[in-house]
DNA sequence: ATTTTATAGTTGTATATACAAATGTATTGT
DNA sequence: ACAATACATTTGTATATACAACTATAAAAT
């Protein structure tokens, strides 16, 4: 669907307006489908995403401010997420040894598990959209997106 | 700055995940933006997008439902939001004549002198990044969204 | 005409988020 | 060593959002 029709737009927008709210537009779609694939499992696309980075760290525990600046969206209240992990016995969190300000947190094996199961739904999630694309268009995009941000 | 860098990510990403995460990303940057521009204002980006749908209505009032379908993010709540509008006098909200169970709201001059004074802000906001690229390349990476969503 | 179903919007409630202030620990300067 | 400053995280509070239940009106069915 073009944009102009999703939003119901009858006027032609100038091309600046346009990318970005296509860009949102976009996005939007994006999070709504993903947030249904999670839906199920009682999980947030943040809780996943900290889930994630935690998996990244092959083991090594991760501290608050590293879970925060690889996070896409730098959510304020890092701690409040991570405490939801912990309800549900997915992380486990405890202080640094070498630095007592700082938090260990590391993904349990039920994190493990969950993020296991979750990774081809994941997976087939991501490809249903780049299926649209052949991988010229897809680097293409790709390079367009991050000159765009500049 | 890459989208790897922008997240820490080590590994090398397939492309259908790295595409995904590049437009998430993207729009982050963007909302966090015009988030920033926003606030002098006390308007959050869904109230300034309610303003802007009302404004296109060039007159005639727009009820509930219009605005939620014209609306990018289709947030619960439509009537909270609206009455954020109302407390500060940018819109009125009266029931449709026509039919009792409809709301009409409308832009206030009020409204419309705020939308009037963010306009170039907005817009300055949407150019500053549309000026990375050149007119075909935004051309082209509108196409490539829209062929993207599928 | 009366019941049923559909539509439009609002409200209750639980949860999430943003932002600032507070807490506790480490580092630096004197 | 002691005060000042910086850093890492947590907590308080106000606001926002999601979702379901509710109210009111309209349209359709019997």
């Amino acid at each position: 669907m073009k944009i102009e029709d999703a939003i119901k737009s009858t006027t032609e927008m100038p091309i600046g307006k346009k990318t970005l709210l296509n860009i949102t537009y976009t996005q939007n779609i994006l999070s709504e489908s993903f947030n249904e694939l999670l839906k199920p499992y009682d999980l947030s696309p943040e809780q996943f995403n900290v889930l994630r980075i935690l998996r990244g760290q092959k083991g090594k525990p991760a501290n608050m401010c590293v879970i925060q600046e690889r996070m896409i969206a730098k959510t304020s209240n890092t701690t409040r997420l991570v405490d939801k992990l912990l309800l549900k016995d997915l992380v486990i969190r405890e202080v640094c040894t070498a630095n007592r300000r700082k938090m260990d947190i590391t993904i349990t094996e039920k994190g493990l598990a969950l993020l296991k199961e979750l990774d081809p739904k994941v997976e087939a999630h991501e490809n249903s959209y780049a299926a649209n694309l052949d991988t010229d268009e897809l680097h293409l995009l790709n390079n367009l997106l991050e000159k765009y941000r500049g």
